[in-house]
DNA sequence: CTTTATTTGTCCGTATGTATG
DNA sequence: ACATACATACGGACAAATAAA
């Protein structure tokens, strides 16, 4: 069975932005823990928007450093600092 | 020695939908019988398409319960309901 | 047990066309 | 004109599961 997330998008503010959004704060609160695999095609799903989206998503959490991206197996979240 | 369906692509409908409305048919037909195997290389080939196009459609039928797939083996039908 | 081949899973980059704000 | 976003489609590369040699 597959998560859909039925967000209410901000028309003022971009998907990718307002996603991002969504994940970070799963990450921040242990709900994707360290080395939970995330993929360009489940965040697709979930959310409901087109791969050029996701990956703008995914660009945004990895140059935060919140997220690695190997080629071939997927993003998983990165150790956390605090 | 391998097939070749020279299917006339309709432009106004994506291809993906009607490769996945060709092999639905076959399935229902009994041409493609419980746990017949396919695989994506295959029905790239036999419809001279790439391999992320053949995804949506292996995708299409898995969703509607056609095939099962297994990573690293392939996808079967599924037994047919009536 | 190790290696190899096959197959699916995933990411990467690119391109075209349409539509909206 | 521009950024955002969707949908489609191509081709490539690497990773992982499976099966066979």
């Amino acid at each position: 069975m597959r998560t859909v997330t039925r967000m209410e998008f901000d028309p003022t503010r971009p998907k990718w932005v307002q996603i991002a959004d969504v994940i970070r704060k799963r990450i921040e609160s242990g709900e994707y823990p360290t080395h939970y695999l995330l993929s360009e095609v489940l965040i697709e799903q979930e959310f409901g928007v087109a791969r050029g989206t996701v990956r703008k998503v995914t660009a945004a959490l990895r140059d935060e450093g919140l997220i690695v991206t190997t080629h071939g197996m997927g993003s998983f979240v990165a150790k956390q600092e605090q």
